[in-house]
DNA sequence: GCTTACCACGATG
DNA sequence: CATCGTGGTAAGC
């Protein structure tokens, strides 16, 4: 991969970027609170991956992200470039992109459709390169509270209460802090 | 190469 | 509540 280009938009109170490579494919996305922090990560992501600086742009797909957080898009028709994750990381992606809107499925389940463990499961997921496009939110443990959700590789109360917002705008029911059984899903 | 410590977890008691 | 099993990584020799 030669050169990437970064784009950052601002919406719903957090910022968005993404770093796409020069044939538009999706290379990394991340959301954070505050936008230095959200550009260091991306500069660090593109230095690890294709070792220069991105440049600059107002690509489109960072708006996409926005209209994916609003829930006015779905994840899963985007051109995701796989070069750097490992073939496990993909096969844990894979079910992630199949997890049905309003839906949540859990570590567990993910491990066994796939032969694996829940904590490398947790690994692979917190690890996802492309939140929002590959929506990792839909996964919470078993007992079926929210979770944890990572903004920029930091955890914090506040990034789960944006899994949260996210799964309540996709129509996965809560009973407080509880999601109803009928939002699961299992991946068979 | 190998060893170890760490986890966005889960089961058991 | 505690403890252990667990599999994939990354960082350390």
């Amino acid at each position: 991969m030669d050169s990437l280009k970064l784009a950052l938009a601002h919406g719903s109170s957090l910022w968005f970027g993404v770093l796409v490579d020069e044939q538009d494919r999706l290379a990394a996305s991340a959301l954070y609170s505050d936008r230095d922090s959200l550009k260091d990560y991306l500069y660090a992501y593109a230095r690890k991956i294709c070792g220069s600086i991105p440049k600059h742009t107002n690509h489109k797909l960072a708006a996409e992200m926005i209209a994916l957080f609003e829930g006015e898009k779905e994840p899963g028709n985007f051109d995701l470039d796989f070069a750097h994750v490992s073939g496990f990381q993909k096969r844990v992606y894979d079910v992630l992109l199949k997890i049905p809107r309003g839906y949540v499925t859990n570590y567990w389940r993910i491990a066994r459709v796939i032969g694996s463990g829940p904590r490398a499961v947790g690994t692979a997921v917190a690890s996802n390169p492309w939140p929002l496009f590959v929506p990792c939110h839909r996964v919470v443990p078993s007992s079926l509270e929210v979770g944890n959700y990572s903004m920029n590789g930091s955890l914090s109360h506040e990034s789960s209460l944006v899994k949260k917002k996210l799964l309540e705008r996709e129509g996965v029911e809560f009973q407080g802090d509880s999601i109803l059984p009928a939002s699961t899903w299992d991946p068979r």
